[in-house]
This record gives C-alpha cells, structure tokens and sequence, in this order.
DNA sequence: GGATATTCCATAGTTTCCCATTGCCAGCCC
DNA sequence: GGGCTGGCAATGGGAAACTATGGAATATCC
C-alpha cells in the first residue's frame, strides 16, 4: 500500500514546449494506481495551483457525484458538472515520463520556468514554487526544503 | 476501462458556412464510446447552450427521463420528451474532424462565430462563450479559463 | 441558373515522437 | 578512499504527424 501514496516532492523545468518531466516516483504511484501512460490535472478548490490524480480519478468522481445529485435537475448541479469535468484534463505522458502543460493550466498555476511536485498522499499539487514559499501560514520546514530547491537551481 | 469521460473544453471556430472542429480529445472519447463519426446535438434543458453526446447516450437519456416521469402522465412529461427527443439532431462528423451546425442548433446556442465546447464526464456542452462567461454562480476558474483563451483569440 | 450544401485539397501552427546529451547516484574495482 | 563505470532521470533539439481552419471544386435542389 505504500507503493500507492504521493510522498515527497520534486522540482523541474518547463521548457519552451511546455514540457514538464513529472517525477519517476509519482509515475511509479500512477502505474500502481491505474495507468502510468496519464495522468489527469485539474485546478486545485482553495489555491492557485493543480492537483494531480491517477486517470481512473474521473470515473470514481462521475459516480459520485451523480449519486449525490440523483434526482437534482438543478442548474446548481449543472454548474458543479461544469466546474469538475470542464476545467480538467487527461494529459498524456510520454516516453520520456513528460506532459505538456497546456496554456489554461499554465493561467490556473500561475506558471512560468519551474514546476513544483508535492505529494498529498491520495493525490498531489503542482505548483509555481514562488507561490509556493510565498503562502503563509505553511509549515517553514517545507518552506525551507523548497527554498533549497530553488538555491540549488541558482535561480533565486 | 479506457477513458470514457469527457474533460477538458476548446474553443473553436464556426466559419462562414456553418463548419465547427470538434476538439481531437472529445473525437477520442466519442469513438471509445460508440461511434466517431457522429454525435448527438440538442438543447440543454436548463441553459442556453447545446449538449453532445455519443450515439449510444439517447437510450440511456431515455431510461433515465421514463424512470424520472415514471406513472406520470402529464402535460409536462409529455413537454419534456417533446424538447428532450424532438429537438435533438444526429449529426455526422465529416473527415477533417468537423461538423455543420444547423441553423435551429445555432439558433438554441446563440452562436456567433466562436464555440466553446466544454466536458461534463458523460457528455459535453456546446457554448456560445460570451454566454458561458456572463454566468452568474459559475466557477470563476472556469470562467477565467475562457476569459484566456477568448484573450488568445484577439478581441473578437 | 443561382443558391445552397457537400466533398476535396491546401496550409499554418502545434503537438508528438524520436534520438542525443547531461548530470546524478550506486556499485565496484583497484 | 579515490576514481571508474553503468544505469536511470531530467532535459534539449529536430523532424514527422496531426489539428484546426480556409478555400476551391463538385454536387444538389428549387
């Protein structure tokens, strides 16, 4: 089982292509969970950042929530299909264990040269780092290692 | 179990004489599901915008209304099956990934030159994107999402 | 015939694929 | 221990393939 969490964290380039390798281990995870050849990226609730699943993640989410709207032909309802089905994507990840990042995802994330990967356990976040280590209120010690990341970079 | 939902969304062209590219992904997922060199059209029962699906979707839209209206016999249930199945239109999908929106779908979606195709998991909306940002309760993410790639296309 | 629709071909901009390079880490030998 | 070596991860670039779209040519209808 703990082949299937998100741990840990990675911090790679995006390439003038929009090429962004995601790290070994989270394709490890991904294969363990469904299908190591995608993944799916959606805006995160409550940040300016993504959230990454596995690409058995919208099958469970359509069975959920339409039990939770079985007999709701509400446009509240509508605009909840809207807000989760619409604004992700099933991104594929190549050969060499990379996927573009579309420009809409690029606006949600605020991305510009760096992606950060953080695990979350069932899932994990992809930020810009700079948001990242900007947000307050997080735990300085994860701040720090990040911090790290970009120092070893030599981008400041 | 492939991926069958619809995510994602596009925003596309609807030219001079009526032609529409559907986006590549959702041919993908069309033709995991039945067939994709067709899709279903018709007007969305709460909004003002199109909903497409795959061919194989109106048997199961059927089971799914004569279960909502079953042992009713109302003038409303029969309204409903009316604007439901009456409106709708089978729409071939031509070799260049496009389809002809007629003039009564145009009509529904107050459509002007640009359609925003966006997914729903079991199924999409088609949107006249001017529509689809002036509503009021949305996600702004997903309003922002379109609000770029509006940008994207110049001021149109 | 004239207008409306349908089929076919052309093209520009991306995206995808493939291969090369770099850098890191582990293991190994001397 | 120091340095060699092999494997893998991340990244860069070029070329092929594809998407979206425009226009021309052909068919169809009143």
């Amino acid at each position: 089982m703990t082949d299937e969490s998100f741990l840990g964290n990675a911090l790679n380039g995006i390439d003038a292509k929009g090429r962004l390798s995601v790290p070994a281990s989270f394709r490890e995870v991904l294969g363990a969970r469904s299908d190591s050849r995608a993944l799916i990226l959606a805006p995160a609730e409550r940040a300016d950042c993504l959230v990454g699943y596995d690409s058995s993640y919208p099958a469970k989410v359509r069975a959920e929530l339409e039990a939770r709207f079985a007999g709701d032909y509400s446009n509240a309802r509508d605009d909840h299909f809207r807000a989760t089905f619409g604004a992700a994507e099933r991104v594929p990840i190549d050969e060499n264990g990379r996927i573009i990042v579309s420009s809409a995802m690029k606006g949600v994330g605020d991305f510009d040269r760096l992606a950060l990967f953080w695990g979350m356990g069932d899932y994990f976040e992809v930020w810009n780092p700079l948001q990242f280590v900007a947000r307050p209120n997080l735990d300085p010690r994860a701040i720090r290692i990040v911090q790290r990341l970009l120092d070893a970079r030599g981008t400041a």
